[in-house]
DNA sequence: GGTGTGCGTTCACTATAGGAAACCTGTTTC
DNA sequence: GAAACAGGTTTCCTATAGTGAACGCACACC
Protein backbone atom coordinates (compact mmCIF):
# COMPACT_ATOMS: atom_id res chain seq x y z
CA UNK A 1 0.00 0.00 0.00
CA UNK A 2 1.42 3.42 -1.11
CA UNK A 3 1.48 6.72 1.44
CA UNK A 4 -0.90 7.94 -1.40
CA UNK A 5 -3.59 5.41 -0.66
CA UNK A 6 -3.08 5.41 3.19
CA UNK A 7 -3.65 9.50 3.21
CA UNK A 8 -6.37 8.86 1.02
CA UNK A 9 -7.75 6.46 3.28
CA UNK A 10 -7.74 8.23 5.97
CA UNK A 11 -9.55 11.29 4.42
CA UNK A 12 -12.22 9.81 3.11
CA UNK A 13 -12.98 7.80 6.64
CA UNK A 14 -12.73 11.37 8.32
CA UNK A 15 -14.77 13.19 5.74
CA UNK A 16 -18.05 11.06 5.61
CA UNK A 17 -19.79 10.33 2.33
CA UNK A 18 -22.10 12.32 1.29
CA UNK A 19 -25.45 10.82 1.19
CA UNK A 20 -27.79 13.84 -0.58
CA UNK A 21 -30.31 12.78 -2.61
CA UNK A 22 -31.15 15.96 -4.08
CA UNK A 23 -34.45 16.74 -2.75
CA UNK A 24 -33.58 19.76 -5.03
CA UNK A 25 -37.29 21.92 -5.18
CA UNK A 26 -35.53 24.25 -7.80
CA UNK A 27 -39.14 25.86 -8.50
CA UNK A 28 -39.59 27.23 -4.97
CA UNK A 29 -35.91 28.43 -4.87
CA UNK A 30 -36.81 29.94 -8.42
CA UNK A 31 -40.01 31.67 -6.70
CA UNK A 32 -38.35 32.69 -3.05
CA UNK A 33 -35.32 34.44 -5.51
CA UNK A 34 -38.44 36.07 -7.50
CA UNK A 35 -40.15 37.36 -4.42
CA UNK A 36 -36.91 38.24 -2.42
CA UNK A 37 -36.34 41.06 -5.07
CA UNK A 38 -39.47 41.86 -5.70
CA UNK A 39 -40.03 40.94 -9.25
CA UNK A 40 -42.83 39.68 -11.11
CA UNK A 41 -42.79 37.02 -13.58
CA UNK A 42 -43.13 39.55 -16.71
CA UNK A 43 -39.71 41.50 -15.31
CA UNK A 44 -38.19 37.76 -14.78
CA UNK A 45 -39.40 37.18 -17.99
CA UNK A 46 -37.73 40.57 -19.36
CA UNK A 47 -34.27 39.71 -17.44
CA UNK A 48 -33.83 35.69 -18.79
CA UNK A 49 -35.94 35.75 -22.16
CA UNK A 50 -38.07 33.24 -21.12
CA UNK A 51 -41.77 33.46 -21.46
CA UNK A 52 -44.09 34.36 -18.27
CA UNK A 53 -46.01 30.66 -19.23
CA UNK A 54 -42.54 29.13 -18.91
CA UNK A 55 -41.95 30.69 -15.55
CA UNK A 56 -44.93 29.85 -14.20
CA UNK A 57 -44.84 26.29 -14.92
CA UNK A 58 -41.11 25.87 -13.43
CA UNK A 59 -41.72 27.29 -10.40
CA UNK A 60 -45.02 25.12 -9.97
CA UNK A 61 -42.49 22.28 -10.82
CA UNK A 62 -44.86 21.49 -13.80
CA UNK A 63 -41.54 21.02 -16.22
CA UNK A 64 -38.34 20.71 -15.60
CA UNK A 65 -36.41 23.24 -17.86
CA UNK A 66 -34.00 22.62 -20.20
CA UNK A 67 -30.17 23.62 -18.86
CA UNK A 68 -29.90 26.13 -21.59
CA UNK A 69 -33.01 27.15 -19.50
CA UNK A 70 -31.53 26.97 -16.62
CA UNK A 71 -28.50 29.12 -18.04
CA UNK A 72 -30.62 32.37 -18.85
CA UNK A 73 -32.24 31.82 -15.54
CA UNK A 74 -28.38 32.08 -13.81
CA UNK A 75 -27.49 34.56 -16.35
CA UNK A 76 -30.82 36.93 -16.37
CA UNK A 77 -30.66 36.88 -12.53
CA UNK A 78 -27.13 37.68 -12.14
CA UNK A 79 -26.44 34.37 -9.73
CA UNK A 80 -24.90 31.17 -9.48
CA UNK A 81 -25.71 28.14 -10.44
CA UNK A 82 -25.21 27.14 -6.99
CA UNK A 83 -27.09 29.47 -5.39
CA UNK A 84 -29.86 28.58 -7.41
CA UNK A 85 -29.80 24.86 -5.55
CA UNK A 86 -28.38 25.70 -2.25
CA UNK A 87 -31.13 26.97 0.35
CA UNK A 88 -31.68 23.69 2.03
CA UNK A 89 -28.05 23.75 2.94
CA UNK A 90 -27.76 27.33 4.30
CA UNK A 91 -31.17 26.48 6.25
CA UNK A 92 -29.63 22.76 7.37
CA UNK A 93 -26.62 24.53 8.39
CA UNK A 94 -27.57 27.54 10.71
CA UNK A 95 -28.40 25.12 13.94
CA UNK A 96 -24.69 25.01 14.86
CA UNK A 97 -23.10 21.92 14.95
CA UNK A 98 -19.75 21.60 17.20
CA UNK A 99 -17.20 18.30 17.66
CA UNK A 100 -14.81 18.80 20.19
CA UNK A 101 -11.69 16.68 20.67
CA UNK A 102 -9.39 16.73 24.06
CA UNK A 103 -5.99 16.22 23.42
CA UNK A 104 -5.04 13.20 22.31
CA UNK A 105 -8.40 11.63 22.23
CA UNK A 106 -8.97 11.59 18.52
CA UNK A 107 -8.82 9.02 16.11
CA UNK A 108 -5.77 7.22 15.47
CA UNK A 109 -4.66 5.95 12.16
CA UNK A 110 -0.86 5.02 11.90
CA UNK A 111 0.77 4.54 9.18
CA UNK A 112 4.20 3.53 7.90
CA UNK A 113 5.52 6.87 7.60
CA UNK A 114 3.46 9.09 9.90
CA UNK A 115 1.31 8.55 13.04
CA UNK A 116 -2.20 10.47 11.97
CA UNK A 117 -5.14 11.77 15.07
CA UNK A 118 -7.75 12.24 13.26
CA UNK A 119 -9.80 15.25 15.22
CA UNK A 120 -13.08 16.24 14.87
CA UNK A 121 -14.46 12.91 13.23
CA UNK A 122 -17.84 12.83 15.15
CA UNK A 123 -18.97 15.55 12.47
CA UNK A 124 -19.77 14.48 9.10
CA UNK A 125 -20.25 16.44 6.02
CA UNK A 126 -17.63 19.19 7.07
CA UNK A 127 -15.58 21.48 4.47
CA UNK A 128 -12.14 20.36 6.17
CA UNK A 129 -10.47 18.11 8.18
CA UNK A 130 -8.24 18.54 10.47
CA UNK A 131 -5.61 16.22 11.92
CA UNK A 132 -2.30 15.88 14.51
CA UNK A 133 0.29 14.08 13.57
CA UNK A 134 3.38 12.33 14.33
CA UNK A 135 6.03 12.68 11.55
CA UNK A 136 8.03 8.99 12.18
CA UNK A 137 9.80 9.13 8.82
CA UNK A 138 13.28 10.30 8.81
CA UNK A 139 14.53 10.13 5.09
CA UNK A 140 12.50 11.01 1.97
CA UNK A 141 13.01 7.63 0.34
CA UNK A 142 10.95 5.84 3.06
CA UNK A 143 7.81 7.47 0.95
CA UNK A 144 7.16 5.32 -1.69
CA UNK A 145 5.75 8.09 -3.72
CA UNK A 146 4.55 11.56 -3.11
CA UNK A 147 1.44 12.14 -0.76
CA UNK A 148 -1.04 14.36 -2.75
CA UNK A 149 -4.93 14.65 -2.59
CA UNK A 150 -7.58 17.42 -4.63
CA UNK A 151 -7.80 20.58 -2.63
CA UNK A 152 -5.69 22.59 -0.38
CA UNK A 153 -3.69 22.30 2.97
CA UNK A 154 -2.93 24.45 5.90
CA UNK A 155 0.08 23.04 8.26
CA UNK A 156 1.39 24.12 11.49
CA UNK A 157 4.29 22.67 13.62
CA UNK A 158 3.63 22.14 16.69
CA UNK A 159 6.88 19.85 18.48
CA UNK A 160 10.41 19.23 16.89
CA UNK A 161 11.46 19.92 13.25
CA UNK A 162 10.75 18.65 9.93
CA UNK A 163 11.61 18.78 6.35
CA UNK A 164 9.08 19.56 3.81
CA UNK A 165 9.45 18.19 0.47
CA UNK A 166 7.27 19.33 -2.28
CA UNK A 167 7.16 18.26 -5.58
CA UNK A 168 7.96 21.85 -7.10
CA UNK A 169 9.70 22.91 -4.48
CA UNK A 170 13.48 22.76 -2.82
CA UNK A 171 12.76 20.89 0.64
CA UNK A 172 12.27 23.54 3.37
CA UNK A 173 12.97 23.37 7.06
CA UNK A 174 9.88 24.50 9.67
CA UNK A 175 10.29 24.73 13.44
CA UNK A 176 8.20 24.70 16.00
CA UNK A 177 5.21 27.43 14.86
CA UNK A 178 6.00 27.85 11.57
CA UNK A 179 3.31 27.28 9.05
CA UNK A 180 2.44 26.63 5.41
CA UNK A 181 -0.33 26.71 3.10
CA UNK A 182 -0.10 24.69 -0.32
CA UNK A 183 -2.36 22.97 -3.03
CA UNK A 184 -1.83 19.51 -1.97
CA UNK A 185 -2.59 17.98 -5.54
CA UNK A 186 1.27 18.89 -5.17
CA UNK A 187 2.97 16.24 -4.12
CA UNK A 188 4.59 16.04 -0.34
CA UNK A 189 5.82 14.41 1.83
CA UNK A 190 7.17 15.58 5.75
CA UNK A 191 10.21 14.15 7.70
CA UNK A 192 11.23 14.72 10.96
CA UNK A 193 14.71 15.88 12.03
CA UNK A 194 14.66 17.04 15.73
CA UNK A 195 15.70 14.37 17.78
CA UNK A 196 12.01 13.32 18.81
CA UNK A 197 9.51 12.59 16.08
CA UNK A 198 8.23 16.45 15.12
CA UNK A 199 4.44 16.69 15.61
CA UNK A 200 2.53 18.55 13.13
CA UNK A 201 -0.82 19.65 13.06
CA UNK A 202 -2.66 19.73 9.85
CA UNK A 203 -5.85 20.66 8.51
CA UNK A 204 -6.72 19.50 4.80
CA UNK A 205 -10.47 21.40 2.69
CA UNK A 206 -12.32 18.71 1.73
CA UNK A 207 -14.11 17.90 -1.53
CA UNK A 208 -17.76 19.07 0.35
CA UNK A 209 -17.56 22.48 -1.43
CA UNK A 210 -20.70 22.60 -3.45
CA UNK B 1 -16.83 48.49 15.73
CA UNK B 2 -18.34 45.64 17.11
CA UNK B 3 -16.22 42.61 17.51
CA UNK B 4 -18.40 40.84 14.29
CA UNK B 5 -17.18 43.65 11.79
CA UNK B 6 -13.33 43.74 13.10
CA UNK B 7 -13.46 39.67 12.12
CA UNK B 8 -15.31 39.84 8.94
CA UNK B 9 -12.83 42.53 7.44
CA UNK B 10 -10.25 40.32 8.58
CA UNK B 11 -11.61 37.42 6.77
CA UNK B 12 -12.27 39.70 3.87
CA UNK B 13 -8.66 41.02 3.44
CA UNK B 14 -7.36 37.70 3.76
CA UNK B 15 -9.88 35.61 0.99
CA UNK B 16 -9.40 37.61 -2.03
CA UNK B 17 -11.88 37.99 -4.32
CA UNK B 18 -13.13 35.83 -6.66
CA UNK B 19 -13.79 36.84 -10.74
CA UNK B 20 -15.07 33.46 -12.39
CA UNK B 21 -17.19 34.20 -15.54
CA UNK B 22 -18.61 30.36 -16.88
CA UNK B 23 -17.56 29.73 -19.89
CA UNK B 24 -19.02 26.49 -19.74
CA UNK B 25 -18.70 23.43 -22.05
CA UNK B 26 -21.65 21.07 -21.13
CA UNK B 27 -20.69 18.14 -23.25
CA UNK B 28 -17.27 17.79 -23.62
CA UNK B 29 -16.71 17.99 -19.77
CA UNK B 30 -19.19 14.98 -19.10
CA UNK B 31 -17.14 12.65 -22.59
CA UNK B 32 -13.96 13.71 -20.30
CA UNK B 33 -15.07 12.15 -16.90
CA UNK B 34 -16.98 9.34 -18.89
CA UNK B 35 -13.80 8.63 -20.56
CA UNK B 36 -11.71 9.39 -17.57
CA UNK B 37 -13.14 6.38 -15.62
CA UNK B 38 -13.45 4.17 -18.70
CA UNK B 39 -16.64 3.79 -19.34
CA UNK B 40 -18.56 2.97 -22.18
CA UNK B 41 -21.73 4.86 -23.59
CA UNK B 42 -23.81 2.06 -22.36
CA UNK B 43 -22.22 2.07 -19.10
CA UNK B 44 -23.47 5.29 -18.36
CA UNK B 45 -26.37 4.56 -19.42
CA UNK B 46 -26.98 1.90 -16.99
CA UNK B 47 -26.29 3.96 -14.41
CA UNK B 48 -28.23 6.95 -15.43
CA UNK B 49 -31.26 5.58 -16.78
CA UNK B 50 -30.46 7.60 -19.63
CA UNK B 51 -31.01 6.03 -23.46
CA UNK B 52 -27.39 5.36 -24.86
CA UNK B 53 -28.59 7.63 -27.77
CA UNK B 54 -29.36 10.48 -25.52
CA UNK B 55 -25.92 10.45 -24.18
CA UNK B 56 -24.35 10.79 -27.23
CA UNK B 57 -25.79 13.67 -28.15
CA UNK B 58 -25.40 15.56 -25.18
CA UNK B 59 -21.85 14.77 -25.67
CA UNK B 60 -21.93 16.33 -29.28
CA UNK B 61 -23.43 19.18 -28.05
CA UNK B 62 -26.67 18.12 -30.20
CA UNK B 63 -29.51 18.43 -28.06
CA UNK B 64 -29.49 20.65 -24.50
CA UNK B 65 -30.13 17.94 -21.49
CA UNK B 66 -33.11 18.45 -19.16
CA UNK B 67 -33.10 19.41 -15.72
CA UNK B 68 -33.98 16.07 -14.67
CA UNK B 69 -31.43 14.17 -17.07
CA UNK B 70 -28.42 16.32 -15.24
CA UNK B 71 -29.76 14.73 -12.07
CA UNK B 72 -29.75 11.59 -12.91
CA UNK B 73 -26.20 12.23 -14.56
CA UNK B 74 -24.54 13.88 -11.78
CA UNK B 75 -26.53 10.72 -9.79
CA UNK B 76 -25.63 7.73 -11.82
CA UNK B 77 -22.02 9.27 -12.00
CA UNK B 78 -21.51 9.99 -8.36
CA UNK B 79 -20.37 13.04 -8.91
CA UNK B 80 -21.57 16.71 -7.54
CA UNK B 81 -22.79 19.62 -10.01
CA UNK B 82 -19.79 21.98 -9.72
CA UNK B 83 -17.45 18.92 -11.22
CA UNK B 84 -19.63 18.98 -13.66
CA UNK B 85 -19.06 22.36 -14.57
CA UNK B 86 -15.88 23.36 -13.51
CA UNK B 87 -12.91 21.39 -15.22
CA UNK B 88 -11.14 24.82 -15.85
CA UNK B 89 -10.60 25.33 -12.61
CA UNK B 90 -9.16 22.05 -11.61
CA UNK B 91 -6.93 22.67 -14.61
CA UNK B 92 -5.60 26.24 -13.24
CA UNK B 93 -5.49 24.94 -9.62
CA UNK B 94 -2.78 21.80 -10.49
CA UNK B 95 0.35 24.28 -10.00
CA UNK B 96 1.30 24.24 -7.08
CA UNK B 97 0.82 27.12 -4.88
CA UNK B 98 2.38 27.38 -1.64
CA UNK B 99 2.55 30.26 0.96
CA UNK B 100 5.73 29.94 4.30
CA UNK B 101 5.01 31.61 7.80
CA UNK B 102 7.65 32.06 9.83
CA UNK B 103 6.83 31.96 13.55
CA UNK B 104 5.76 35.08 14.52
CA UNK B 105 5.73 36.39 10.78
CA UNK B 106 2.17 36.47 9.90
CA UNK B 107 0.08 39.99 9.33
CA UNK B 108 -1.00 41.36 12.61
CA UNK B 109 -4.54 42.52 13.31
CA UNK B 110 -5.41 43.99 17.07
CA UNK B 111 -8.85 44.07 18.13
CA UNK B 112 -10.18 44.69 21.80
CA UNK B 113 -10.35 41.19 22.87
CA UNK B 114 -8.43 39.54 20.39
CA UNK B 115 -5.00 39.61 18.72
CA UNK B 116 -5.19 38.25 15.52
CA UNK B 117 -2.10 37.12 13.60
CA UNK B 118 -2.95 35.97 9.91
CA UNK B 119 -0.96 33.02 8.67
CA UNK B 120 -0.49 32.64 4.52
CA UNK B 121 -1.45 35.69 4.16
CA UNK B 122 0.53 35.92 0.65
CA UNK B 123 -2.20 33.54 -0.95
CA UNK B 124 -5.34 34.93 -2.34
CA UNK B 125 -8.19 32.65 -3.56
CA UNK B 126 -7.66 29.74 -0.93
CA UNK B 127 -10.50 28.04 0.87
CA UNK B 128 -9.35 28.49 4.41
CA UNK B 129 -8.25 31.32 6.10
CA UNK B 130 -5.25 30.32 8.79
CA UNK B 131 -4.78 32.38 12.01
CA UNK B 132 -3.25 32.71 15.55
CA UNK B 133 -5.05 34.01 18.24
CA UNK B 134 -3.80 36.11 21.56
CA UNK B 135 -7.09 35.84 23.60
CA UNK B 136 -6.80 39.36 25.48
CA UNK B 137 -10.51 39.30 26.54
CA UNK B 138 -11.13 37.92 30.31
CA UNK B 139 -14.77 38.62 30.41
CA UNK B 140 -17.57 37.51 28.45
CA UNK B 141 -19.09 40.99 28.46
CA UNK B 142 -16.07 42.70 26.75
CA UNK B 143 -17.76 41.10 23.64
CA UNK B 144 -20.63 43.58 22.19
CA UNK B 145 -22.62 41.01 20.63
CA UNK B 146 -21.33 37.21 19.40
CA UNK B 147 -18.94 36.85 16.52
CA UNK B 148 -19.87 34.98 13.61
CA UNK B 149 -19.33 34.73 9.58
CA UNK B 150 -20.88 32.21 7.57
CA UNK B 151 -18.82 28.98 6.93
CA UNK B 152 -17.00 26.49 9.79
CA UNK B 153 -14.40 27.18 11.76
CA UNK B 154 -11.81 24.82 13.62
CA UNK B 155 -9.86 25.70 16.73
CA UNK B 156 -7.06 24.34 18.89
CA UNK B 157 -5.69 25.91 21.88
CA UNK B 158 -2.27 25.87 21.65
CA UNK B 159 -1.41 27.63 25.29
CA UNK B 160 -3.24 28.72 28.20
CA UNK B 161 -6.93 27.90 28.83
CA UNK B 162 -9.94 29.12 27.41
CA UNK B 163 -13.76 29.19 28.01
CA UNK B 164 -15.50 29.07 24.54
CA UNK B 165 -18.61 30.74 24.74
CA UNK B 166 -21.31 29.67 22.08
CA UNK B 167 -25.17 30.62 20.94
CA UNK B 168 -26.25 27.53 21.75
CA UNK B 169 -24.14 25.90 24.02
CA UNK B 170 -22.88 26.25 27.62
CA UNK B 171 -19.63 27.74 27.73
CA UNK B 172 -16.48 24.46 27.01
CA UNK B 173 -13.38 25.21 28.90
CA UNK B 174 -10.53 24.18 26.83
CA UNK B 175 -7.20 23.16 27.29
CA UNK B 176 -3.72 23.44 25.46
CA UNK B 177 -3.85 20.41 22.96
CA UNK B 178 -7.73 20.35 23.18
CA UNK B 179 -9.60 21.33 19.86
CA UNK B 180 -12.90 21.94 18.53
CA UNK B 181 -14.62 22.09 15.04
CA UNK B 182 -18.51 24.41 14.71
CA UNK B 183 -20.61 26.11 12.39
CA UNK B 184 -19.01 29.59 12.83
CA UNK B 185 -22.75 31.30 11.83
CA UNK B 186 -23.79 30.02 15.26
CA UNK B 187 -22.62 32.92 17.50
CA UNK B 188 -19.32 32.89 19.71
CA UNK B 189 -16.37 34.65 21.75
CA UNK B 190 -13.30 33.10 23.26
CA UNK B 191 -11.69 34.18 27.08
CA UNK B 192 -8.86 33.40 28.23
CA UNK B 193 -9.36 31.58 31.93
CA UNK B 194 -5.45 30.90 32.40
CA UNK B 195 -2.64 33.34 34.08
CA UNK B 196 -1.18 34.34 30.96
CA UNK B 197 -3.47 35.15 28.30
CA UNK B 198 -4.32 32.35 26.32
CA UNK B 199 -3.03 31.43 22.33
CA UNK B 200 -5.15 29.38 20.27
CA UNK B 201 -4.58 28.46 16.29
CA UNK B 202 -7.86 28.98 14.38
CA UNK B 203 -8.51 27.75 10.62
CA UNK B 204 -12.19 29.29 8.90
CA UNK B 205 -13.68 28.35 5.90
CA UNK B 206 -14.12 30.81 2.99
CA UNK B 207 -17.01 31.56 0.52
CA UNK B 208 -14.63 29.87 -2.42
CA UNK B 209 -16.46 27.05 -2.44
CA UNK B 210 -18.92 27.10 -5.21
C1' DG C 1 -12.81 -13.05 -46.21
C1' DG C 2 -16.74 -14.11 -43.58
C1' DT C 3 -18.91 -13.35 -39.30
C1' DG C 4 -19.47 -12.11 -34.53
C1' DT C 5 -19.15 -8.55 -31.13
C1' DG C 6 -18.73 -3.99 -28.96
C1' DC C 7 -19.17 0.85 -29.22
C1' DG C 8 -20.64 5.16 -31.04
C1' DT C 9 -23.83 7.65 -34.20
C1' DT C 10 -28.12 8.39 -36.71
C1' DC C 11 -33.10 7.70 -37.62
C1' DA C 12 -38.00 7.76 -36.70
C1' DC C 13 -41.15 8.24 -33.23
C1' DT C 14 -43.13 9.82 -28.74
C1' DA C 15 -43.00 12.67 -24.77
C1' DT C 16 -42.31 16.97 -23.10
C1' DA C 17 -40.40 21.79 -22.76
C1' DG C 18 -41.04 26.56 -24.41
C1' DG C 19 -43.86 30.35 -26.30
C1' DA C 20 -48.18 33.37 -27.54
C1' DA C 21 -52.40 34.26 -26.32
C1' DA C 22 -56.48 33.46 -23.77
C1' DC C 23 -58.08 33.14 -19.28
C1' DC C 24 -58.63 33.91 -14.38
C1' DT C 25 -58.35 36.36 -10.29
C1' DG C 26 -57.78 40.57 -7.20
C1' DT C 27 -57.08 45.82 -7.15
C1' DT C 28 -57.43 50.34 -8.60
C1' DT C 29 -59.82 54.17 -11.01
C1' DC C 30 -63.45 57.06 -12.39
C1' DG D 1 -70.10 48.88 -10.40
C1' DA D 2 -68.10 48.81 -14.98
C1' DA D 3 -63.72 49.30 -16.91
C1' DA D 4 -58.93 49.12 -16.90
C1' DC D 5 -55.03 46.97 -15.04
C1' DA D 6 -51.53 43.85 -13.09
C1' DG D 7 -49.91 39.52 -11.82
C1' DG D 8 -50.37 34.76 -12.21
C1' DT D 9 -52.30 30.32 -14.34
C1' DT D 10 -54.00 27.50 -18.15
C1' DT D 11 -54.55 26.27 -22.99
C1' DC D 12 -52.94 25.06 -27.30
C1' DC D 13 -49.50 24.74 -30.59
C1' DT D 14 -44.49 23.83 -32.21
C1' DA D 15 -40.00 22.98 -31.35
C1' DT D 16 -37.06 19.93 -29.28
C1' DA D 17 -35.46 16.46 -25.74
C1' DG D 18 -35.55 11.53 -24.92
C1' DT D 19 -35.99 6.65 -26.55
C1' DG D 20 -35.47 2.13 -29.04
C1' DA D 21 -34.05 0.32 -33.23
C1' DA D 22 -31.26 0.46 -37.08
C1' DC D 23 -26.88 1.54 -38.90
C1' DG D 24 -21.73 2.00 -39.50
C1' DC D 25 -17.34 0.97 -38.16
C1' DA D 26 -13.50 -1.16 -36.06
C1' DC D 27 -11.41 -5.04 -34.20
C1' DA D 28 -11.42 -9.47 -32.95
C1' DC D 29 -11.57 -14.79 -33.92
C1' DC D 30 -11.50 -18.98 -36.98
Amino acid sequence: MTATTDQDAALRIASGRKPFVEPLRLGDRLREIRLANQWTLEDVSQRTGLARSTLSKIENDQISPTFTAVQKLIGGLDIDLPQLLSPPRQKARTMGRRDLTRRGQGQQHPTPTYEHELLSCELAQKRMIPFKTIVRARSFEEFSEWVRHDGEEFLMVLDGEILLYTEFYEPLRLESGDSIYFDSDMGHALVSVSHEDAVVLSVCTTAENA
